[in-house]
DNA sequence: GCAATAGTGTCTGTAAGACAGTATATT
DNA sequence: AATATACTGTCTTACAGACACTATTGC
């Protein structure tokens, strides 16, 4: 059968999204030194909830993944990882979670899902951002101070943030949270937030340039009455390579 | 509604296993320096599949994986690792996958599955390989030297491998590798088989002794005309520790 | 000149990595 | 004695980490 058709005919005969299995997108934004999530408050509840959704029959999970980044944030194109799996028959189906994920309010909904955590990066300045017909509120929450989240959501955003901090130093992150230009103290002050520790500035210029995932302008950014930084942009081939086979930075 | 009754009628009114999500577990073998993998090849397919199965409603995604490779290997408390999720609707849907995952032939089983990857760490010459009632042979093949395997399982196979070799610099790597007491040759030999490389007996001594999670015995092992090694144990208190908390060996 | 921020060079200590000779068990 | 394997110490080098002064900008 083509695969076309294939697709028509298991969606006709059946659900539109796989069962017993969703995703859950654990949103960060970053802007000016702070580190946000993306979180929802659905109808009628007083906690808050991550980004989720459920996997379309015709999509990959990074693609419903992605979608469900598009969906909050209107931006394309975001860094994506997964981090883990959850899954547990009392992760879902207690009282909450049925008001919770109810917003299809059919037996299903009601179910033993399995989670794939996955994060997303962007700049919450870029967006402005917008729930579903389910949700009462959208908005980004500082990591230091979130409220309380529905069902296993805590576990989920430690686990993603634990995830953000190791990867940080194997795959090369800021792309999608600095400007196309940025500075040496902007990219500074962006790690030194998603790591939440300050790291001396001389040692950190020298080992980012020495991985060659940026590189030099000859322009400088105006700030006011003080010495103009460089602008420094991502060296496409360096941070292609370095996405895809990861690379080793200690700082 | 209680757990034990919310379980009968969910197994009662639907399946016994979560639809469109799968485990595979690659089940890695070790033995005198070689690394192998349990692979089954299904009633008249002549490709080669990993262990696989599917998770019921009453258990965890981690239980399911260690359900499947006890039912493979007959073998408790293994290590096992969550390594990766894989899904695409094209992963699953040809027809070597519906004679394959075709164990119960019913709809689902032909249907977009999402697989958790799972790895697993044992001693192969403990095991006797025990497939089941679909399967025609199941048996131990060396990692360098796999034969066909259906659908996307190489690529499965290749990414635990991946996480095998990352995850042995973090994670105290061996115990069910090895037997209770062992030597620095053997646990040497062992990380070496992993890594597909050789290691300075010198620095790897050390190295793994910084550690703390082996510690040697006053007893040795008699190697024939030879002089006679010392045997360690893993250190239960460090090794538990390393297991939760990771730790940095640098080999 | 002042205030605020950018930018960078050097030193030290640690440990990774290279390296080879001695010890021991058996026949 | 011969053989095969176990065991271990030192040196070098690289680099992580600590550290502080100079440069630039606008007012």
């Amino acid at each position: 059968m083509e695969n076309s058709n294939r697709f028509k005919d298991l969606i006709a005969s059946g659900h539109l999204y796989l069962q017993n299995i969703s995703i859950d997108n654990v949103i960060f934004g970053y802007h000016n030194k702070e580190l946000r999530v993306l979180l929802q408050r659905p109808q009628g509840i007083s906690m808050w909830a991550l980004s989720g959704g459920y996997i379309k029959r015709t999509e990959s999970i990074e693609d419903a993944a992605r979608r469900i980044a598009e969906e909050r944030t209107g931006l394309k194109n975001l860094f994506l990882k997964q981090f883990k799996a959850f899954g547990d028959p009392f992760r879902s189906g207690t009282k909450v979670s049925q008001e919770f994920e109810g917003k299809q309010v059919s037996n299903w909904t009601l179910d033993y899902f399995v989670t794939l955590g996955f994060y997303t990066l962007t700049e919450f300045e870029l967006v402005k951002p917008s729930g579903d017909f389910y949700t009462e509120e959208c908005t980004w929450w500082n990591i230091q101070s979130l409220p309380p989240l529905v069902l296993d959501h805590k576990v989920i955003v430690d686990a993603a943030m634990k995830a953000l901090r190791l990867h940080i130093y194997h795959y090369p992150i800021g792309y999608e949270l600095l400007s196309e230009k940025f500075t040496i103290p902007e990219i500074h002050a962006l790690y030194e937030t998603i790591l939440g520790k300050t790291l001396d500035s001389r040692n950190f210029t020298k080992k980012l340039l020495a991985t060659g995932i940026i590189k030099k302008t000859n322009k400088r950014r105006n700030i006011g009455p003080h010495r103009s930084p460089w602008l420094y942009v991502f060296d496409k081939v360096n941070y292609e390579n370095a996405l895809k086979e990861g690379m080793a930075l200690v700082i």
